[in-house]
DNA sequence: GTAATTGCAAAGGATTTGCAACAGT
DNA sequence: ACTGTTGCAAATCCTTTGCAATTAC
């Protein structure tokens, strides 16, 4: 897993102990592919029988992220998300199905080189991007699922 | 504000009674072009002599997201804003200058063109988008500030 | 009149912080 | 030894909820 062995040099860079907390939250989160949560984090290390405070999970995840190495989500269900950035380009891009709450994660070349273009033309430097896509998956459009406009018809065609 | 008479007319279609509360919180949200923060919002209607309770107003801001004509937005700050659709496409491109935290709004039709062509090549039904590019805005750059990356260089990059 | 809303205060959930005990260098 | 971390509990922040009084229809 070399990606907690950069963790551990980013820490020994800057004088920090690299504590066996530390490395456990970290081997959990470069081991795992999905987006997860602090609780999902939590319960993965009970597993494995290490029993950690929340505390210092929320403060490891602070560091990986100033870190580069993991990346925070927020996809609105009132807390965050982390994942790893192993073997990943700095790009995210996101179906998220707004009738079963499915997070789909894609790639695109183009799009990067798009929305490189894009930001560059406004004169801005790019360092990350994340693009969430909100709509109906397959399953949900098959099973005959209405997108969520509660509202008149879509409304953002009527102006 | 053809909007405010948009969200009313939404209220009637279903039999909800449009209360002073409700008008008053829609004209400050149709009537600003930033994004709001709850607090945002109840200082403004302060300024005008309005005294409503913070319950209300996330009351009404739900119903606004739900009636299609507001959109919420997360910018990692640990609180909502909000935003009318007023003339807009159902599309929001922000530049995120991760130095001075000003948010720039962009449009860009090759990017929803190529945003659908993506969606819709994974099966999906796209309805709106959110795209956020995070870097240095020019001032910033001009300024001599360095990308946020505590880590070591560019960690993406060396994997 | 009836049904829904308001506003306050209390509850809720995620995240943070203070501090004494402890571990890494 | 010294500095920084851990873990618990309390505190904090945003948001939601319960309920009696009030308002829209």
């Amino acid at each position: 897993m070399s990606f907690v062995h950069l963790f551990r040099r980013y820490l020994r860079e800057r004088g920090l102990p690299v504590t066996q907390q530390r490395e456990s939250i970290a081997e959990i989160v470069f081991g795992s592919t999905g987006h997860l949560s602090v609780d999902d984090i939590e319960s993965r290390l009970r597993e494995r029988g290490d029993r950690i405070g929340k505390a210092t999970i929320y403060r490891t995840l602070e560091m990986l992220v100033k870190s580069g190495l993991v990346e925070e989500h927020d996809f609105g269900e009132g807390f965050k998300r982390y994942e790893h950035l192993f073997g990943q380009k700095p790009v995210r891009e996101h179906l998220v199905c707004t009738e079963c709450g499915k997070v789909t994660e894609i790639h695109s070349s183009e799009l990067v080189r798009v929305q490189e273009d894009e930001a560059r033309r406004h004169g801005f430097q790019p360092a990350r991007y994340r693009l969430q896509i909100y709509g109906l998956c397959a399953v949900c459009q098959a099973s005959g699922a209405e997108l969520k406009w509660e509202g008149l018809s879509c409304p953002i065609e009527t102006i």
